[in-house]
DNA sequence: CTCTTTATTGCAAATAATTTGCAATTGCAT
DNA sequence: ATGCAATTGCAAATTATTTGCAATAAAGAG
């Protein structure tokens, strides 16, 4: 189900884009690869500083920052908190975010991206990129069930 | 067509809301009542100090944190930039940014609407609130046109 | 209108998130 | 192995926003 991106994979991107391959990077990426979830920049710190302590915050943020030009990852910017980012690898989607707990879930509504699409045409535009972000809570369940 | 939203209705809400009414709340209102497009804490206070100078960008700050909390007004996140404000007395809309200008350009659609809320109740949940934000540039013009 | 109480303000300092300068280090092509 | 430009870690700088605090000004009572 999980789309199998290879590190190997992104080292040759990343050659091709004219960029070395370094420790830090390696294991930037091997994170965000292994990570199913949206990590913020401290949290990749974290994670990362578990594999090599040397590694500075810095060369994380400087890390996504180049690896989002590229179109290796995406930045999100839910509301209130810091930038998390993802691995663009997988196909699109958009994000449902339980304003009670905080959990990010992920969909996809072929016929939301088209009618916006429609939109911009009609407007006169081409979408480069967009984002759909969804806050809710979860449904009180139906009385009468149980 | 603008929705003509008084001063005076929100100085009742403010109040209602157990709020004092002060020289420096009644600038930033009407300055938003007044605006048409999304300005930014810096704008609002530049507008702001020019009817009185004596107001601060703290107070602005603080005006859109209490006017978020009562639901008088919107604040956009939009790619980069620092947050944007609007009066949310308008009926719901999206918005669509020109990355190019920056222009940003307000749609609807009640199809998609429709469709955010039919996925969120798929996925268990309750929509609260949520943003759709398209980013794109100007389509070149058909040729063939002129 | 005057007094009293308490919210609000301006200012400066604090925070949070991210970026940047720079000297030391390292990747990679000779 | 060598040389050099790219990259890194660290500290300091930036950007956006928040907060403590003493001074000021709303609002209600009289
Ligand atoms: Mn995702
Ligand atoms: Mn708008
Ligand atoms: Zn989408
Ligand atoms: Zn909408």
């Amino acid at each position: 189900m999980t789309t199998p991106i290879l590190i190997a994979n992104y080292e040759e991107l990343l050659r091709k884009a004219g960029f070395r391959i370094t420790r830090p990077r390696k294991i930037i990426l091997t994170i965000l690869t292994e990570s199913e979830d949206h990590p913020d920049a401290i949290e990749l710190f974290r994670r990362a500083s578990s594999i090599d302590k040397s590694i500075s915050l810095s060369t994380v943020y400087r890390t996504m920052k180049m690896l989002e030009e590229i179109g290796v990852i995406h930045r999100h910017a839910f509301d209130g908190g810091p930038a998390r980012f993802e691995q663009a690898s997988d196909s699109h989607h958009d994000h449902l975010i339980d304003i009670e707990t905080g959990d990010v879930i992920e969909f996809h509504s072929e016929k939301i991206e088209e009618l916006q699409e429609e939109i911009a045409r009609a407007l006169g535009y081409d979408i480069v990129h967009h984002r759909l972000e969804l806050y809710g809570r979860k449904r009180a369940p139906k009385k009468g069930a149980r």
